[in-house]
DNA sequence: ACTATTTGCGAAAACGTTTTCGTGCATGTT
DNA sequence: AACATGCACGAAAACGTTTTCGCAAATAGT
C-alpha cells in the first residue's frame, strides 16, 4: 500500500523544496532544465497526481456540479443525468447526484450538504413536496451565496434562475391537435394534479387545442391523478365510464395503463381509441401496441443545463444577473397507438 | 451575495481568535459559557456551516464514494444507484457518479480523476470493453493506494476485492427448472456473448438445469447476442427457425423482443411458448403479456455494496486484507408469460 | 504571602497545493 | 573594483478547518 505521493515527499526524496517541485511540474522557466526533467521523470515514474482536495481549497472551486432530482429510477431523469454527465465530463467537471425521493426535507438536507464547498453549482428538478409547499428558501439561500443554479423540468416561476424546460403547454396542444387531425372527436386527458407544473401546463395546452377547434371540454374526460399508487384503478374506472376515441396521457405509465384498460374492455387501439403519451421511454417502445409519444429529449435537456451552468461558472462571476429560460423542442414519435 | 462565512470572519467580527471560534462551535469546555453562547448564537444567526473541502483536507477523508457504471439509462443500474445512494446518505456519505459508457478508456479516466482525493472508495461494475480486454490495471492501482473497491454485477475473478453479485448460474438454472416443471420440453435461451460474465454464468446454469433433467442441449436453441443493435432481427429469425415451447432470456429487452416475435408468428404466450426474463423492471411489468421475471434486486445490491464499502472505510485501515463476496438472492416474480 | 492549580484563550502546525516575493550567487557591464 | 543583471531556487502565505500546546490570569491551598 504505497502511500499517496505528494509534493512534499517528492521534495524530500529529491532534496529540493516543495515550491521547486510544484514549479518544475508546471514547467516553469524559473527552474533549470536539469532539475525540471529530474523532477518530472520522478513524478512520472511514481505516477504523481496532484491532490484534488488541496486544489479545490486553493482555487476555491471544485470542478464538480451537484444534481438534485426526485428519482433516478425513472427513465426521463436517467437520460437527463446521462446528458449532464456527458457535457460535464467534456468540460472537466464531475457530477454528484442526490435524490430527494420527492421529499422536501431530503431536498433541503441534500442541498445544504452539497452547498458547503462540495460543488460549484446546482442542476435540479424540484420534488413534488417542494412544489406543493411552494417553499424555496433553500434554493434562494444557495443562490445568495453566489452559487449558480439551473433548474429543469420541474421549475418554479418564483425562482429567478436559468431554466431548461420543454414547452409543455405547446406540446400537449400539438398532441391533441394531432389526434383531432386523425379524426378523433372525443378526446380524453390523463394528467396529474395541478401543483405539478408540468401536469398543469399540459392540461392547459390540451384545453387550448380543443377550444381552438371549437370543441367542448368535457370535465369527466379529464382525469387528474394525485396518488400514483392507485392510478391503475382510477384509470380503469375512467376508461370504462367515459366514451372517448382519443387519449392524451402526461406520462408513459398512465398511457400504457390506459392502453391495457382499453384493450380489456374489448376496444382496439388505434381503431376505436387512439393513444398518445408524453415521455419517450422504454415502455412506449415495447408496449403492445407500441405508443406514439412526445419525446422530452432528456439527454438534450441535461446537456443544456450542464452547458448553461458551466458557462455561468466560467464567466467572470462579477457579471450581470441575467437569467435565461431555454425551451427544448419536443419530438413526436409516431408508433402503433395512433392511426 | 453575502460572502460565505468562515471561522476567520466570525473571529474577526467577534474579536476572538479562530481557535476559540472553532472550539466554541464544538462546545469545548475550554471556552467559557458566555463566549461559547455568544459565538454559537452568531453562527446560528448567520447560518455558519463549516467548509467541506477544508474538512476533507484536514481529515484526509471526503465522505464521498464514487460509483462507476457502464450506463445509467438502464433500469437495473438505476436501482443499484438508488440503493447505494440511500445507504450512503444514511451514513453521512454522498455519491459521485461516473459513466463509462461501456468504454475501457473512459472507465480508466474516470477512475483516475476520482482517485486523486475526490472520494474515499469505489463501487463499480465493469464496462464491456474492460471485460473483453481483461485489463484491470486501473482498479489494481487505486487498490494499491489503499482505496477500497467493491464490485457488483459485472465483476472479475482476477481482482481480489469485495463483491456483490447474484447467483447467476443458480438463478438461470431455477428459471429453466421452473419452465420444465410447468411442462416445457423444448427450452431455448437468449443470452449474451461469453465474455460478459453474467451472460456466461446464466448460460452455464441453463445448461446445467437441462442436463440434470437429462434433456438434450440443442445448440441452435441457444442464441448469443453480441451486437445489441440488431438484436431485434436476430431474435426474430431465431424464433421463426427454432421449435421451442419455453424461453429464458437474460434480460428484459431480449424477452420482450422475443415475446413480440412469438406473437407475430401466431403463437400464443404462455400457451404455446412460455417466457421468463432476467431483470424485473418496467418492461416486464407493463409488456403484453406481462413477463415472469427473475428479479435481481438491484436496490438491495447497491445498498449492500455501499454497506460493505463504508464498513471498510470506517474500520481501522490497519486491518487484515479479507475480501468477501456477497451473493444476493434473486426473486421469481410470476406473471402472465408463464403458465 | 507564596506556590499550585485551574480557567480561558491564542499561536501555530497540519492537511497539499500554488504563487508571490525574496535571496544568494554567478555573470556581465562600466 | 564597483555595480547592475539574471538565474535557480527557497520561504512563506493563502485556502478553512481541527487540535495540540503554551501562556497569562484567576483561584485555591498552605
Amino acid at each position: 500500500m504505497a502511500q499517496k505521493l505528494t509534493l512534499k515527499k517528492i521534495a524530500q526524496d529529491l532534496g529540493v523544496s516543495i515550491s521547486t517541485v510544484s514549479k518544475a511540474l508546471r514547467d516553469s522557466h524559473e527552474i533549470s532544465v536539469e532539475t525540471r526533467s529530474k523532477i518530472q521523470e520522478y513524478a512520472k515514474k511514481f505516477n504523481f497526481k496532484p491532490n484534488n482536495i488541496a486544489l479545490s481549497l486553493k482555487n476555491q472551486k471544485t470542478k464538480k456540479i451537484g444534481i438534485i432530482i426526485p428519482e433516478i429510477v425513472h427513465h426521463f431523469f436517467a437520460t437527463v443525468i446521462a446528458g449532464a454527465e456527458r457535457v460535464a465530463n467534456e468540460n472537466g467537471y464531475q457530477v454528484i447526484i442526490c435524490l430527494s425521493g420527492e421529499s422536501f426535507d431530503k431536498e433541503v438536507v441534500n442541498m445544504d450538504m452539497l452547498a458547503n464547498g462540495s460543488i460549484d453549482g446546482f442542476i435540479m428538478s424540484l420534488s413534488k413536496e417542494t412544489m406543493e409547499k411552494q417553499d424555496f428558501h433553500h434554493v434562494r439561500e444557495v443562490m445568495n451565496q453566489g452559487m449558480p443554479v439551473v433548474m429543469f423540468d420541474r421549475v418554479s416561476d418564483d425562482i429567478n434562475c436559468d431554466k431548461v424546460i420543454i414547452d409543455d403547454a405547446g406540446a400537449a396542444s400539438s398532441a391533441a391537435e394531432f389526434l383531432m387531425r386523425k379524426g378523433c372527436k372525443k378526446l380524453g386527458l390523463i394528467t396529474t394534479v395541478d401543483y405539478i407544473t408540468v401536469g398543469r401546463l399540459r392540461t392547459q395546452g390540451f384545453k387550448e387545442a380543443l377550444m381552438k377547434r371549437g370543441m367542448d371540454i368535457v370535465p369527466g374526460r379529464i382525469l387528474k391523478i394525485g396518488d400514483v399508487e392507485d392510478a391503475g384503478l382510477q384509470i380503469a374506472a375512467y376508461i370504462k365510464e367515459q366514451d372517448m376515441d382519443g387519449i392524451v396521457a402526461v406520462n408513459e405509465l398512465f398511457a400504457v395503463t390506459a392502453s391495457k384498460a382499453i384493450q380489456k374492455i374489448g376496444k382496439s387501439i388505434p381503431k376505436d381509441v387512439a393513444v398518445i403519451a408524453f415521455t419517450d421511454g422504454m415502455l412506449s417502445k415495447y408496449a403492445s401496441p407500441t405508443l406514439t409519444t412526445i419525446g422530452q429529449n432528456g439527454e438534450e435537456m441535461g446537456g443544456l443545463a450542464a452547458q448553461k451552468l458551466i458557462e455561468k461558472l466560467e464567466s467572470d462571476s462579477s457579471n450581470e444577473e441575467s437569467y435565461e429560460t431555454v425551451i427544448v423542442k419536443t419530438s413526436l414519435v409516431e408508433r402503433e397507438s395512433t392511426p
